[in-house]
DNA sequence: GTCTATAGTTGGATAGAC
DNA sequence: GTCTATCCAACTATAGAC
């Protein structure tokens, strides 16, 4: 007979995935602070030692939460981009795309926050933060030398650096839009570093549609 | 007689100055999340229902800690700028200076956000993040005006804009600073956006604290 | 594997003595 | 104004029944 859907009965690991969906649902919406190990057992429906059988401590219910958040933004952040004309063009695009995730995932965001100043202030969870800024660091790269190539452009300084400075950028809007709401200004904000941006790239291939050249000078 | 040192009988307000001294010292060390009645109460010195008389609830305690923060912070942020030749070192004197303040006080950075963040989560305590913004959002128009009247430069774009970028970026900076410690990192990343700012400024003044003109010219 | 029951802490808040 | 004593709620974690 089949396994049917019921909650009991379930493999660790398949136990463990629910528990770390119910602890996201929890703190996505009231904070890190009630994802108190209760509310998590309750979310499941299921006990409250279910939740510490599954996991040594709560420290490692937060790591894990941590990790699947990770994957989640930096998952969905990696669709493919049209190739454009410009690196102007090309950097709007991925703008609308990474603030569109942005603006949906208002809770998320916050609660990485959230997670971040948490794992800096416990000890054990010094990794979690690490393992988050190279997560979204590797991404930001990934993004920037897309957005290369579909322009048909390098870019001028190690993409790297340029990627730090793009991340530490939306952070801090994020962050802001996070307090005052207002997603016009941030836009605005981004689309202003995306000028920046286009300044530190230049031209490496021929682009079919681009008739004219302009001569690279450096700075 | 005079009143003597005694800790006991002090006024409302002179205690609830040391009772968000102590606060404070308590965040900074361990965090908002350390930052029990209790513990303030023991750093004060002073029983548990002190802090309860002073304070009407621990939200009201929590908001007097976000101001006395606000409050040094930007007051420490406004050091003079001595006059500078062109916009560039203006710009690498206010990044100096800033950086430094902001170097030798991690732990009231890492503060700040997890007042930030928790402040949204708390609807009692809206008003704190829009009141963390507002100041740095002031503080960063007054660091730029400074700036560009040291320079004899004036902005291309809004002050409040280009303050409110700048805003962004050096959160973004920090936060990733306290996650990874590199500082020299950090400083690279400022003086990248400094150097973008100063694209934003243009000459607007003949400099006249120099008998001989070097004048700019734009190269 | 899952549940109930409970131990053991810690925290916010208040009442009432001094 | 200050302190002691106490209430009550919520939390983490574990032991042991099923």
């Amino acid at each position: 007979m089949c396994h049917g859907r019921v909650n009991t009965r379930l493999p660790v690991l398949e136990r463990r995935a629910r528990l770390v969906d119910a602890a996201l649902a929890v703190a996505e919406q009231d904070g890190i602070a009630a994802m108190t190990v209760r509310r998590v057992a309750e979310q499941a429906g299921v006990a409250l030692g279910v939740v510490h059988y599954c996991f040594a401590d709560k420290d490692e219910l937060l790591d894990a939460l941590a990790s699947r958040i990770v994957d989640d933004l930096t998952g969905a952040g990696s669709a493919a981009l049209d190739d454009a004309p410009d690196i102007a063009t090309a950097l709007a695009a991925a703008v609308d795309g990474l603030w569109a995730g942005i603006e949906q995932s208002a809770g998320t965001q916050l609660l990485t926050y959230e997670i971040t100043t948490h794992a800096l202030r416990t000890p054990g969870l010094r990794a979690v933060a690490d393992r988050q800024y190279a997560a979204s660091q590797a991404a930001a790269e990934r993004l920037l030398t897309l957005v290369g190539s579909a322009a048909g452009a390098s870019w001028r300084r190690p993409v790297a650096d340029l990627a730090a400075e793009a991340l530490a950028f939306v952070d801090g809007v994020t962050l802001r839009w996070l307090v005052d709401g207002d997603a016009t200004a941030a836009r605005a904000r981004l689309a202003s570093f995306a000028n920046y941006l286009a300044t530190q790239a230049k031209p490496s291939r021929r682009r079919s549609s681009r008739p004219h050249h302009r001569d690279g000078f450096r700075r």
